[in-house]
DNA sequence: CAATTCCATAGACCGCAGTCTATAATCTAT
DNA sequence: ATAGATTATAGACTGCGGTCTATGGAATTG
């Protein structure tokens, strides 16, 4: 016999799997909850019992991206000056982001994250991408490749922001440029 | 006696000004339609008769910036350095949208930026701001002042998007670092 | 094993933006 | 002046994300 703690994980599992394939299928505001709780056989109190919100399942998936984050970082060649780096890490971030949440779902998270008293993930500099990106701007201060004129925390915030900055202008754009090469001819006049 | 049409823009006008007045009161998403239409004794009928949506109205306001960049611009003393017109631009812009706007109203502006198949301000490249920043921007390269490596309508559209990445920032993190300071202390970087 | 507590879940319900339909007042044509 | 077309408006209605309440069965306690 299951227990109760048990059979409420499953619950939990099926309506994440449920909503997850719902989204990748649909486009995420194309999905309602009353769907998603249809489709897995749960109900509204099972669903809000086990997320906050229809974003939060959504977050779920885009925390993956922390994993992308720290396999890149390491499969990177020590050689590399800093900023060719940190051009890398930013292309093959668009790249994931792209082929991953698509200009739709960019854009429900980033709409999600202007929503008022919510803890944000955009906005958590605890995120592994500032650390990552902070060590990198260091290590590219040190070796004299990049200005000092700001801390490396100043510069990592200022190149997130420009990531930021870029993913917002192709979600409001309509995706009609190319993320990647956006972001590289960006970084390159910033460099 | 009033004619139809003369009645109906009455009613726009009261709409409209219930509206902005509700809306600086007590910000753009703590006032509902129901709430406009009744204290403006109207019905949804007429406002959405008279606007497409919520955010339509605040679009109005919005626009008044436009105003606001092209008195700037003319305000401009002409022997100042192209660089330094678009700092102050920048800077004249964070302050006019902090105290017009506000964090609630940025907000609210740039999550509707990113509503599905909606013709939004943001990425209206005709906007005023687009035409003067551009102009400034050749001014500057003529004169020798910023790089010619990119087309000034390439720059115009890279500093627009550091004024959206920082407003988009400003928004996420609580309003907590001084806009005009960041604008100004990222195009010292840029250019 | 019986009595009591706890808690995951079902689904009615709420407030919201936006749509649809009916209607009454005005405008147009004869 | 009257009949018919037009249109601004009222307000019922829909679909949405999210909340609240009730309940049945598992966990705990003696």
């Amino acid at each position: 016999m299951m227990s109760r703690h048990e059979k409420a994980l499953e619950t939990r599992k099926r309506i994440l799997r449920t909503a997850l394939d719902l989204f990748s299928d649909k486009g995420f505001d194309r999905v309602s909850v009353d769907e998603i709780v249809r489709k897995s056989e749960t109900s509204k109190g099972a669903f809000y019992g086990h997320f906050t919100s229809k974003y939060d399942i959504f977050l779920e998936k885009f925390k993956e991206i922390d994993q992308f984050y720290r396999d890149f970082q390491n499969s990177l060649p020590d050689s590399l000056p800093a900023e060719q780096k940190i051009r890398k890490l930013a292309i093959a971030q668009m790249g994931y982001l792209r082929d991953e949440l698509g200009r739709d779902g960019i854009r429900s998270l980033y709409a999600y994250a202007l929503t008022p008293s919510v803890d944000n993930y955009l906005s958590d500099t605890e995120r592994p991408l500032y650390a990552i990106l902070e060590q990198l701007v260091s290590e590219g201060q040190e070796k004299g490749e990049l200005t000092s004129s700001a801390s490396s925390g100043r510069l990592a915030l200022l190149v997130s922001r420009s990531m930021r900055g870029t993913l917002y202008d192709w979600a409001i754009f309509d995706g009609d440029f190319d993320l990647s090469g956006e972001i590289d001819g960006w970084l390159e006049l910033l460099f």
